[in-house]
DNA sequence: GTCTATACCACGATAGAC
DNA sequence: GTCTATCGTGGTATAGAC
């Protein structure tokens, strides 16, 4: 199973299709998706306004399919990280899906930063078909936390829910902070890792 | 010193501009500054679009305005928090000023919040105006982890500066999960607080 | 598959009456 | 201090040529 289209090389690279969603993605980011407009993201394409409608039937549609792989990127990273740490101890699988989930929200293009940063906001028809997607992958981390909690690795007294919640908050609200380009991708994963899984007390 | 104007009850609660600027920092909040519109602004407040300029010159003077608001309060609850636990111990100062930040978030309206959620795309003119107060505000908690660690209450290997932001990105977070109608801010803050400081592994 | 041209609308903002 | 009325701009979206 290989990445979505969009976010891989076709057969010729960036064409087409995937170079709207790549640019269009990276403009949402960077600017809000309101504050975002069709011409815009034309001109940065290279095209016209009008010729985006061969490719999307709206604006709103747009912004769906952005998410949309977002969103697979993102349960690719959780499945391989499952994978890869089938046998490995409590704190090794938390740094492994702490380590995935970052990395997805990187080294994939700015889709899933998309997702973070103009999902809450989005319009109701965007929200309706992207949300199902999103708790179908905050329920997997859900799950892997419970069943850490039930086999006596993670503190019986902590609130699973806002734990979960405050841990997304941490790796998502790096999108505001962290610049790929700059690198130390590996050095904040294993921080906010250990951060959760330990403290920083002393 | 008092509380801004806007967040308290003047001469006669919730007139004039302190009733525009609640209820549009509400809507800013709901659904992002570019998607709320001054006509929306308005007729929540019951006054005619034009009538808005009377009180200010632009929106996003508007925005600016509430942002500084917003500020005044996060500064406000660190003042309290910071003379509340001046002989206390690392972990109890930590967790009082988590729960400063968190109160100071949802208990004086909608100012602080909105300063999360609208900042980082905000036009260059209102991030220019609110940025240094926002530094100014970080530059207060990166000094007290850094006194923290230095005086050995904090672990040495952490970096403090992904560890703070980290904090950040898990308290501001809760505006997106969080609805302080049905209360339970305290424990919230204890679980985020806790975590920060101890981890969650048994 | 992209273009030009344009319809239509909502936006922020201003002017002047009251 | 709020109103009505309106201006100019830029937004999404459509139609039809190429």
């Amino acid at each position: 199973m290989s990445l979505p289209s969009a976010t891989g090389l076709g057969t010729d690279a960036l064409a087409g299709r995937s170079r709207i969603l790549d640019i269009a993605a990276a403009l949402f980011v960077e600017q809000g998706y309101e504050a975002t407009s069709l011409r815009q993201i034309a001109d940065a394409v290279g095209m016209k306004a009008g010729s985006l409608y061969y490719h999307f039937a709206s604006k709103d549609d747009l912004l769906t399919a952005v998410l949309d792989i977002g969103m697979e990127v993102m349960h690719t990273a959780f499945d391989a990280a499952e994978l890869a740490t089938v046998d490995a101890s409590a704190g090794t699988r938390i740094e492994a899906h702490v380590r995935a989930h970052l990395a997805a929200l990187y080294e994939h293009g700015p889709y899933t930063a998309a997702h973070v940063v103009t999902l809450r906001t989005a319009p109701a028809v965007v929200r309706a078909a992207v949300v199902p997607t999103r708790d179908a992958y905050e329920a997997r981390w859900a799950d892997l936390l419970a069943s850490l909690q039930s086999a006596g690795d993670l503190d019986a007294d902590i609130d699973l829910h806002v734990a979960r919640l405050a841990l997304f908050g941490a790796m998502n609200s790096s999108v505001e902070w962290f610049d790929p380009a700059r690198g130390g991708l590996d050095e904040v994963a294993g921080t906010i890792a250990h951060q959760f899984w330990n403290g920083v007390a002393r």
